[in-house]
DNA sequence: TACGTGATGCCC
DNA sequence: GGCATCACGTAG
C-alpha cells in the first residue's frame, strides 16, 4: 500500500491501523485538537474500509465558547454526548450535512474537537464512488465531504472512538502546523475571533487557504 | 458571489 | 410555524 502526493512518496509504505486508546484523548482540548493532526481516521462498513489522515480541526471550547453547542452549558438530546467522557463521537446534521467530532474535556467540561479535513489514505475509489466524484483534492477537503466519504453517519452518535468500526489510529508526525481563526461562526460575537482552527501547514487537502 | 437544500433546536 | 446554524453543489 502506497501513497502517492506531488509525484512522491512521502507517507509510510504500511501503517498498522490499531486504534489509539481512549486514553489518548485525556487532555485539553486545544492540545488534542493539534495532537490528531497527521492521525489516521478509518471506517470499515460492509462496502469496504476507507481512511484519510486528520489535516484540520477546530476546537470547541464548552460553556464558555458562544460558537460551541455546549455554551452556557445547554444540554439537549443532540449535545448529550459532548457531556459524557472524553473520546466518544459527537455527530450532528448541519443543513444537509453530518459533521463529525471527537468528544474531549471529560465530563466537566463539554468540549469537541471538529474534525474539518482528511488527506485520502485506503479506499479511495470507495471515497470517490460515495462522493460521485473523483477528483481528489476535493473528496475530503471538508467537514461534510469527509462524513460522506468515510461513510460516518448519525448511526455513529455516541460511538467510542477506540473501537472499530470508527476508530483513529497513529499516522505521522505533522511537520508544521498552522493556526488561525475557526470557519463559518461569523456571529458568535468574541469568539469568532479565537484561533482555535489548526491545519497542517501547506497541506493540499485542508478546506481552505491559510487565514489568520 | 448567491441560492436552494431541509436536520435540529430555540423562540415564539 | 419561523428562523438561524461549526456546508456543499450548482448556477451565474
Amino acid at each position: 500500500m502506497s501513497h502517492i502526493l506531488k509525484g512522491e512518496l512521502i507517507r509510510p509504505l504500511q501503517i498498522k491501523a490499531s486504534p489509539l486508546e481512549r486514553q489518548f484523548y485525556d487532555i485539553p482540548t486545544l492540545e488534542l485538537a493539534k495532537s490528531l493532526l497527521g492521525c489516521l481516521l478509518i471506517k470499515e462498513t460492509e462496502e469496504g474500509v476507507a481512511s484519510g489522515f486528520i489535516v484540520e480541526t477546530e476546537a470547541y471550547l464548552g460553556p464558555e465558547d458562544r460558537a460551541a453547542h455546549t455554551y452556557n452549558n445547554q444540554r439537549t438530546k443532540r449535545t448529550d454526548v459532548m457531556f459524557r467522557e472524553s473520546g466518544l463521537v459527537y455527530t450532528y446534521v448541519m443543513h444537509t450535512h453530518c459533521l463529525v467530532n471527537i468528544v474531549s474535556g471529560g465530563p466537566e467540561k463539554p468540549e469537541a474537537v471538529l474534525i474539518r479535513a482528511i488527506e485520502p489514505f485506503t479506499g479511495i475509489d470507495l471515497m470517490k464512488k460515495r462522493r460521485g466524484m473523483a477528483d481528489i483534492k476535493k473528496l475530503t477537503n471538508g467537514p461534510g465531504k469527509l462524513t460522506k466519504a468515510l461513510g460516518i453517519s448519525m448511526e455513529d452518535y455516541g460511538h467510542c472512538i477506540a473501537e472499530p468500526p470508527l476508530f483513529i489510529s497513529k499516522g505521522f508526525q505533522p511537520e508544521e502546523i498552522s493556526q488561525g481563526k475557526r470557519i463559518g461562526i461569523d456571529n458568535s460575537g468574541e469568539a469568532k475571533d479565537y484561533p482555535w482552527r489548526f491545519w497542517i501547514t501547506e497541506n493540499p487537502f485542508v478546506s481552505r487557504k491559510n487565514n489568520r
